[in-house]
DNA sequence: ACATCAAATGAATGATCATTCATTCATTTA
DNA sequence: TAAATGAATGAATGATCATTCATTTGATGT
């Protein structure tokens, strides 16, 4: 009975600490984005993980917990992500925007499965202060880089009366306002257009970089 | 006990069936603000409205239903705000545009407490399709109603090599992206400032009409 | 091969919740 | 004023859920 489910996860003691818990995040992706967060619960998690009820409680002590992980896994990754954009796309400013627009809609930052647990933090961060403040900060730490990158094209391209503070503000707003439509119109939307819904307003902007 | 519950709230047994419905819409839309979608019970409505424990079961059959129809008169209430705001606006395309993004960031839809029910429920619309749905077309026909505008407006003024539809989609991921912001990290950001990042948008693509 | 021990289990528990329905109450009708 | 009506109540019910903990399991060291 446990046998068929142990067939489709982990072998069952070798994992380490670290290794289960993020099995176990892993899951709660999968499980949040299935049934939604108002109906996960500790039995979809630890089914959708293949373990047992009580596997929450001895690795995080409590579901809310869980949950609370799963956000700040989220959030960590996301700005992996940028950060290693970032050193790839080199100095020039033009090429580090470009990178930093791709990450939002490039796996592994944009999956269906994970916008679908954003919007679902987002939805509860109104009430749930722990959740607004993982959500601000991680915002907040991309849209001080988007800012800073269009102040260096402002500056090094000679582009005149333009604030980097307003079009940082639109860039990151055209991602999130994309990421609402791939989320709940997805037939209306992929990615790559998406990305090209964002690389026109930067086009508009920057002609002379992104025309 | 239910005597002082009922003294701030409407009359007992004058109320007609649809005045009844709404009080209860309201005292969802109040209780998901404040508890969020997860933690609003048939206990915090009903305790919201000043009314019993059974009176959501009386008006609604269910639970579900009654969140449903909160859903649903977000959405009509947006669709009203908007038209009457087109109406007004005559028929000057950069009018109509101006009043489109207008109401994004006037009462009554921008309010922080809707603004929190709309990211409620698109957070569980992944796996409830009907909330999917009514987001999906309530937002189908915003943007419709804006890449119209934008196609005459681009015809009108003589905009050479403009696309209706990617501009559309910029304006209302813009405002979408706003939304975020006011909601996630409203110290960061209010309605006036959203307005005008929208509006600086406008200026770069349309300057002749928004600069 | 055996003992040790942390990891994992899953049945049991108590709390919370949506829903039901017998009863109460205010209004309308006769 | 009395009877009839149906809106509203709130205690009771059963279902669901998070959490606990006694027990089982399997890996490790001797």
């Amino acid at each position: 009975m446990a046998q068929t489910a142990r067939r489709t996860s982990a072998p069952r003691r070798t994992a380490s600490k670290e290794e289960r818990q993020k099995q176990l995040i892993l899951a709660t992706i999968r499980s949040v984005a299935k049934h939604g967060l108002s109906d996960t619960t500790t039995a979809t998690v630890s089914r959708e993980a293949g373990l047992s009820q009580g596997i929450i409680n001895l690795h995080f002590r409590s579901k809310d917990r869980l949950l609370v992980e799963t956000l700040r896994h989220l959030a960590e990754e996301y700005r992996l992500t940028w950060e290693k954009a970032l050193e790839r796309a080199g100095t020039d400013p033009a090429d580090r925007l470009r990178a930093l627009v791709g990450v939002d809609f490039e796996p592994p930052v944009c999956e269906r499965r994970k916008l679908a647990v954003w919007f679902a933090f987002w939805g509860e961060s109104k009430s749930r202060p722990t959740y607004r403040k993982i959500c601000a900060d991680s915002d907040g730490a991309y849209r001080r880089e988007i800012v800073q990158v269009c102040e260096e094209l402002i500056q090094g391209r000679g582009y005149e009366g333009l604030d980097a503070e307003t079009i940082g503000a639109c860039v990151s707003a055209i991602s999130a306002g994309c990421w609402l439509d791939l989320h709940v119109r997805p037939r209306s939307i992929d990615r790559e257009r998406a990305r090209r819904i964002c690389m026109s307003y930067l086009a508009s902007v920057f002609p002379r970089d992104f025309a």
